[in-house]
DNA sequence: GAAGCTAGTGAACACGTGTGCACATTCGCC
DNA sequence: GGCGAATGTGCACACGTGTTCACTAGCTTC
């Protein structure tokens, strides 16, 4: 009988919760009542009116509920840039996470510029958060955000507006442990390869390094920035490792220090025999045999754990001052140090 | 003052259209006017609405609207894994292209079993469209969102119901031609490493080699299957290629091929001397120096724009029967043939 | 000046839901 | 039998919007 429907040209009749009440010969509230577990209702009616929607399919409307609570469920999601692989896997187990407690993520891909005036517009959702991840976002958004009422919780760059939570990677104390493992492996002559100079993270694990250099009287002999893609840090590597007799490169993420891999290969350097080559993060390609790459982990669960718990306490009391959580990063020792 | 609002416990009132109304002095009718373009309304009057209304920071309430039009802007989307990069750069692309339209994509990640459950509960929102990448979707799910009303398009994998529409990539065509380009060059000892059997792509891609191979009078030498991943990739390209005397092997993604490039480094089989290493997708790694993969490019700009062509005429004659895009794949030629 | 036409405007309805409130019914107890 | 309490149910409102419909004021035309 379905497919006799199918050449219906009419438009398409929702099914509602009067409907259900119709078929079932209760009034509208009811059926209502039967969704809401707390309500009162014969168990009995309950029964029967459940069951008979379970037939016909019908689920109360998502956007009405939504209209009459204020409440969306709906998590815009604002990412730097999906041809990141930390930031595709971290976007993964996001959504995955957000999926679990039924709460929507919408996707913001904030490469382009155009990001912000898709935020603007997606503001007329009353959306339960707004999540950024990595990117930067303009400030007079978040001033926009803050104003409407939209709570937002920020990970990989701290925002610091009244009541705003953060979740952030120690960056520094990674970098720094990783930094004071190598001078111990008796590294001395030692390079620094970071990202945008503008990025926070970048800038965290360029003062680890330092840091951990300082502590044993070392400086860094050279140092360049690249933009955390693979293929700039290959470039900035060959000419740090041409110009500069160094015996270790930190790199300031995976990217960069798998860039750094096959420009010493090109330079016929031994890793780890004439120089150390060490990243930041553990993508899936750092466990790769032809990598091998030793890195400081900069664990995304325990980092999605922590949103969806601040997302669940942030939309349990709206009023709350902002929070930060820290997460603890882990040397990872593989094969280039 | 703001700041003085800064400690308010009470509700935070959502601004509306009865607020502007208020404030500028005319009816909430006029403001609804103000915003829909065609409508009836003084020049001078809209003019100052709207004045007021972005001072105010007031945007028609986006789950009213769409309760009023049943019609959402939003889009679920339902792909394979984050964690394949192919699958991430081609989210990534159609992210930017559905926020350009003003259409807002619902991430949802399939890997788990769950995800169809999370679709159900979705599907509560009157979506405009369920955009499905790779990943397989419950036979009875793809029922209830027909019998619902909203359409699907799906790309990578055709499903062939009444008013779905299609986007495919000439998987088989794709590695036809590219087995041809290898017999021209000399190679006859073929070996093909598949992806996981059940998938279309897959079995798409292994009938394209073996027509080619057919055409030639050969026939492949050993075959095995992968999942895609590089890790998996390589230890069947191992086995393979230490069991067989190829010159070809011919895999079915970028991944795959890959872990072949490991496999036959550890074999200190020389590529392309010794053996002829191919894949599919030209996922941007395939470009990097270590590995300059020759491969089959699955183009993924083409692949978005025929998804966004056919979302909007989807929208504008909801009842139109489905279509079928295919998508031309490209040879690329780099150092591994 | 009357009539007809046009541009502009506000009241009212519909969209689909959750829930406060008033009311109906039943039960236990004196 | 009477009465308070407890339980179950339906009406009506609110959520915020777009749009139809009736209506008014202003202008043109005879």
């Amino acid at each position: 009988m379905t497919d006799q429907n199918g050449s219906q040209s009419k438009r398409h009749r929702r099914v509602t919760a009067q409907t259900i009440a119709d078929l079932a010969g209760v009034s509208r509230s009811a059926v209502s009542r039967a969704f809401s577990p707390g309500a009162y209702l014969s168990a009995e009616k309950r029964h029967r009116i459940l069951k008979i929607a379970a037939e016909a399919g019908y689920q109360p409307n998502a956007l009405a509920v939504g209209l009459k609570e204020g409440r969306s469920n709906l998590v815009a999601v604002f990412v730097g840039s999906m041809r990141n692989p930390y930031d595709a896997a971290f976007m993964g187990c996001l959504a995955r996470s957000l999926n679990a407690i039924r709460k929507w993520p919408i996707l913001i891909d904030g490469t382009d510029k155009s990001a912000n005036s898709a935020v603007e517009e997606l503001m007329r959702y009353p959306l339960d958060a707004l999540i950024l991840r990595g990117g930067s976002m303009a400030p007079e958004i978040v001033e926009h955000c803050a104003r409407a009422g939209i709570p937002m919780i920020s990970s990989g760059r701290p925002v610091s507006a009244p009541r705003v939570d953060n979740v952030c990677c120690r960056n520094a104390e990674g970098l720094r442990e990783m930094t004071r493992l190598l001078i111990a492996r008796g590294r001395s002559r030692f390079g620094f390869l970071g990202g945008p100079p503008e990025f926070y993270s970048s800038a965290q694990r360029r003062a680890g390094v330092l840091g951990a250099l300082d502590e044993a009287g070392l400086r860094p002999i050279a140092e360049a920035t690249g933009d955390y893609t693979v293929e700039v840090g290959a470039a900035a590597a060959r000419r740090l490792l041409r110009e500069n007799d160094l015996d270790a490169l930190v790199c300031a993420n995976d990217a960069t220090a798998i860039g750094a891999l096959s420009a010493a290969r090109d330079l016929s350097l031994d890793v780890p025999g004439d120089v150390a080559v060490v990243g930041f993060d553990d993508i899936a390609m750092a466990e790769w045999p032809i990598f091998n790459l030793t890195t400081v982990r900069n664990p995304i669960e325990p980092a999605v754990g922590a949103i969806i718990r601040l997302l669940e306490k942030r939309l349990a009391d709206p009023g709350k001052p902002g929070e930060s959580i820290s997460i603890d990063a882990v040397i990872i020792e593989r094969g280039t140090h």
